[in-house]
DNA sequence: CCGATGATGAATTGGACC
DNA sequence: GGTCCAATTCATCATCGG
């Protein structure tokens, strides 16, 4: 192996300290909910108004004072209210005045998982949430304007940004659009190279025009700005957009041109390293959430089809290197040819597939092949082109081989494994049906795919690592790096299925590890406090790795394909949740 | 109860064409 | 621009037989 340069210094790895940022981001309007004094029970015309905007969580003294200003004109007051309060928190001590994500709450807050998110903040209001009783009917009588600023500042958001972005948006405007419109804007402000503290307005002003001249790379900031650019009043909201070919910062095989290394968000970078996964062909605007919520981090969208015989497009979220990367021994067969030789005698030759599709939870009924069979069986040589297009629609539809003349059949387990790039027999027995193992595998990763990307950490670690794997299922990432030759020192996996963690252990004693594996059943009992002491014990995870359940997000879905709200798609606000705990304690630690 | 099976489209994107 | 066509998709559910 030839010695990369960056080998010599790994204590150099360029992490940089978050210490700074441990409180600041707490917008003056939470601030100013904490110290909320008792309501007083003077009856004078004012003290309703005054009580309604305390409720909102304004001080008294600033109410009073807008009061003063503005008469008995709710909204001017309201608009004084936002003011005065951004006012109050001075962005001179603060090196990003204006960070606005919500993942950027501070840890001390936790991350509940049912909220940070959309009208579920309202719900919690009504459930008291964090804030004390008496506030709750205050909340209940406001108007929706000012329910929805309460949700944002909640949330995170500043009151003027909040504000400001409802202005823009209209009154019709969402939740979601309106985080959207506001992270956009906070991706338009880091591309000013200085911050001066007294022209906050005149930046905010200048997000609908154009801005910024200097050249940089073609990155997600580009595609906010574009968007911006169109109206931000347009219904249809870019979103990100797949590469074509669909090879991400690159693949072992196709020379990729045009890419030359990418610049992290400052808050992308660990420790740890995180690395997450879903389906690239995901519902509108999926992937511009999840790339928020995860740091903005523009995600890489792969098709493993550039490493295996079969496709699987799929995006993944990373602060990992990108540059000398490798891929796993031996490079896997790269066509349904060489991949599956006994198929060859029997392929015809009007069935000009060389890749399969993506492989599946569900496999091709014995009716159809039969179906198939027969309507091929019909004729002597070639069948006519109607013939051949349904015959051909179908086995892309199931992935089906030729097995025999005139027959085709679904993949069977075994191959699945294969192709995947997970050793033979790795789901079969110990209990596991074979409608679980296709189930099993048709949601996990493409080993060979997870391994490129994983394989700048082999230089990084040479002594090992610690894992926290999130929705382990069966194994892929602990596959991928055991392949790569790191050692485990402690994983940490997190899998619901009681059959795919028996998969897991079961991979684990066999392939004699020297290192630990501990498992949990469901990502709710990773709480901050056991998080604390998983990282006390074990000294810090290196790799936070997992992919969130994809069932709502999949096109395979004709029952439930609700997006990311989706029952067990949602799933993926506790793997930032867990993420950003993490991180967090681990910056309290160096 | 468990495991296997078969029926069940829509959303999204890109390209060709007008 | 719009419109049509083609391709693709980590799935869910009721049902049946053991």
């Amino acid at each position: 192996m030839t010695k990369d340069p960056s080998i010599e210094d790994i204590d150099d790895i360029d992490w940089t300290s978050e210490d700074e940022r441990e409180i600041e981001d707490i917008p003056a309007v939470q601030a100013a909910a904490a110290k909320i004094e008792a309501s007083s029970s003077s009856v004078d015309p004012c003290s309703k108004l005054i009580q309604h905007f305390v409720g909102m969580g304004f001080s008294r003294e600033l109410v009073e004072k807008a009061i003063e200003q503005n008469g008995e004109d709710s909204e001017s007051i309201l608009e004084t209210l936002l003011t005065l309060s951004v006012l109050e928190t001075s962005p001179s001590e603060q090196e990003q005045p204006y960070s606005s994500c919500p993942q950027e709450e501070p840890c001390v807050n936790g991350y509940d998982s049912s909220s940070g998110y959309d009208e579920n903040i309202l719900d919690d209001f009504s459930d008291g949430g964090s804030w004390s009783d008496d506030d709750v009917e205050n909340v209940v009588s406001l108007s929706p304007k000012e329910r929805t600023l309460l949700s944002l500042t909640k949330m995170g958001y500043l009151a003027e940004e909040a504000s400001m972005a409802m202005e823009r948006c209209g009154p019709e405007a969402t939740i979601e659009e309106l985080t959207d419109f506001m992270c956009a804007a906070q991706m338009a402000r880091s591309e000013a190279t200085y911050w001066e503290e007294e022209d906050i307005k005149p930046k905010i002003k200048n997000l609908s025009g154009e801005n910024g001249k200097q050249k940089r790379k073609m990155y997600a900031y580009d595609m906010y700005r574009k968007k911006k650019q169109k109206g931000i009043f347009n219904e249809d909201v870019e979103t990100i957009r797949l590469p074509k070919p669909m090879v991400g910062f690159g693949v072992p095989t196709e020379i990729c041109p045009e890419f030359q290394g990418r610049t992290l968000p400052e808050q992308a970078i660990g420790p740890p390293y995180f690395y997450y996964e879903n389906v690239a062909l995901a519902p509108k605007g999926v992937w511009d959430t999840i790339s928020r919520f995860l740091y903005d981090v523009e995600p890489e969208f792969v098709d493993s089809k550039y490493f295996c015989a079969a496709a699987r497009k799929r995006g993944y979220i990373h602060n990992l290197p990108v540059e000398n990367r490798f891929p796993l021994l031996p490079i896997p067969p790269r066509t349904i040819n060489e991949a599956l030789p006994l198929t060859k005698k029997w392929w015809p030759s009007w069935d000009t597939r060389t890749k399969l599709n993506c492989l599946q939870t569900a496999i091709g009924s014995a009716r159809l092949t039969d179906r198939i069979r027969k309507s091929v069986e019909a004729y002597e040589g070639e069948p006519p082109l109607r013939i051949q297009k349904y015959v051909l629609d179908e086995c892309r539809k199931w992935n089906l081989v030729w097995v025999g003349r005139n027959k085709v059949a679904p993949l069977e387990p075994d191959e699945f494994e294969m192709l995947l790039g997970f050793p033979k027999n790795h789901t079969r027995g110990g209990g596991i049906s074979r409608t679980d193992r296709y189930k099993s595998l048709g949601n996990s990763f493409q080993v060979d795919t997870v391994a490129y990307h994983l394989s700048v950490l082999k230089d990084l670690f040479p002594n090992g690592m610690n894992v926290l794997s999130l929705f382990s299922g069966i194994g892929g990432a602990e596959v991928a790096l055991h392949r790569l030759g790191i050692r485990l020192k402690t994983v940490v996996s997190v899998e619901k299925s009681e059959v795919n963690r028996n998969i897991v252990r079961s991979w684990w004693e066999q392939t004699n590890q020297t290192g630990t594996l501990i498992d949990f059943d469901d990502v709710q009992q990773l709480n901050g406090d056991r998080i604390e002491q998983l990282i006390d014990s074990v000294g810090g995870f290196d790799l936070v790795i997992g992919g969130s359940p994809c069932n709502n997000l999949a096109g395979s879905n004709r029952v439930s394909r609700d997006g990311l709200e989706g029952k067990e798609s949602a799933l993926f606000y506790d793997y930032i949740r867990i993420l950003d705990l993490v991180k967090c304690i681990m910056s309290r630690y160096r």
